[in-house]
DNA sequence: CGCAAAAACTTACGCCGCTAGTTTATGCGC
DNA sequence: GCGCATAAACTAGCGGCGTAAGTTTTTGCG
């Protein structure tokens, strides 16, 4: 085939695919021969869209995180948008765990990825915060949120009780894992308490540098 | 060459060579050749020490948190020593930031990792806390120390100036990398102070389920 | 109308994890 | 002290990877 009336691919289509190859089925799912296929096309066909892998990648990323709710910070308390913000974040992560790796390492050059750190930053020094404040409440955030979404505590345990037998305390650790979601969004939920009332205190207090 | 007299590789000096490798050129850096090539052997040949590529990694992971110090937990109170033993895993991820990925999965059946749960979990159970309690503890403080060491904050932000000409509150961005430690370090120095006087709270108050 | 650009293709390079089969040295049982 | 199973290296090769290069055909603009 050479060039079609109609063309095959477009970004969008090629994204669209990408993303659903990867929350099926992982990142290392992820190739191009595959990726292809699933499109109906060679491989090399996608270089016409993207110049890299990597490019592809990025562009899901970005899809994901536009998913993500930053309209709370522009009417809502600093706190109460940060909690409603972080909720939204977890929420996106948890539907579309295996792209977790790649947002985990900052926002790059994604214009959504970036307009998030422009709406959390903002809003902290809006409300007052100095600037190292805000950047250290900022990461703390990511850290909270890609870490609980990185990979499900309770799954990283194994089922296997005889895995357990030489840890008294770990006896009933196979059993974790019927239970991950109420123990992954438990301790989510646990941590985004704590740190709210904890920031909340030091805000009240006037302890904002 | 076949058998030599002497045998070239023992599981030790593969694990060393690997985890160099991993710490200083990354995770993607690792492959069977490479390695092998490192150890002055061919590809192959590592597969008479261990079955899979995994199992290399695996041993790496459980040689990185062998590090951890988790004697705090015999003679400190709880608080004390979830604090230490949160600063030593961090300082160890953060001595070795490529391999993150792979413990963030959680301890599967390494014999340290089990042991660092059960030593955790332990105190926690034996500090009065509730089962329940005690996991959503345990996987607050794993969401924030692998969700700190997995990339660091302050590198998310590219050095380019003009990437955020578009976002008002980011214009100094640019500058982030500049100050990594200190960002890195205290958002997470702010996350563990937050998170252990509001548990310390909750556990004052009698709420500890 | 002609031609550059676009969008598909095929082929190929050098990696990858890993399997299979081969060679040779070691060390244990008789 | 010999024989042989095992260990530990080797070479060759499979199918897959990202991507570069060059080809073909269609489209749409000057």
């Amino acid at each position: 085939m050479a060039r079609p009336r109609q063309a095959l691919l477009t970004r969008e289509r090629i994204v669209e695919a990408a993303s659903a190859l990867i929350d099926a089925e992982g990142l290392d799912a992820l190739s191009m021969r595959r990726l292809a296929t699933e499109l109906g096309v060679q491989g090399p066909s996608l270089y016409n869209h993207f110049a890299t892998k990597a490019e592809i990648v990025d562009a899901v990323a970005e899809s994901v995180v536009a998913q993500v709710d930053i309209e709370v910070f522009a009417d809502s308390d600093w706190r109460e948008a940060l909690r409603l913000w972080a909720k939204s974040y977890h929420a996106v992560l948890a539907a579309h765990p295996n792209i977790v790796p790649v947002l985990a390492t900052g926002p790059g050059r994604r214009p959504h990825g970036l307009a998030m750190a422009e709406a959390v930053y903002g809003a902290l020094i809006d409300a007052g915060w100095s600037r190292s404040r805000a950047t250290h409440i900022g990461a703390l955030m990511r850290y909270l949120i890609t870490g609980s979404a990185l990979g499900s505590f309770a799954l990283g345990f194994e089922s296997d009780p005889e895995l357990y037998d030489r840890y008294p305390h770990l006896h009933r650790a196979h059993e974790l894992s019927a239970h991950r979601a109420e123990i992954d969004e438990g301790a989510f939920e646990l941590g985004l308490d704590v740190l709210l009332a904890g920031l909340s205190d030091h805000y009240d207090q006037g302890v904002r540098r």
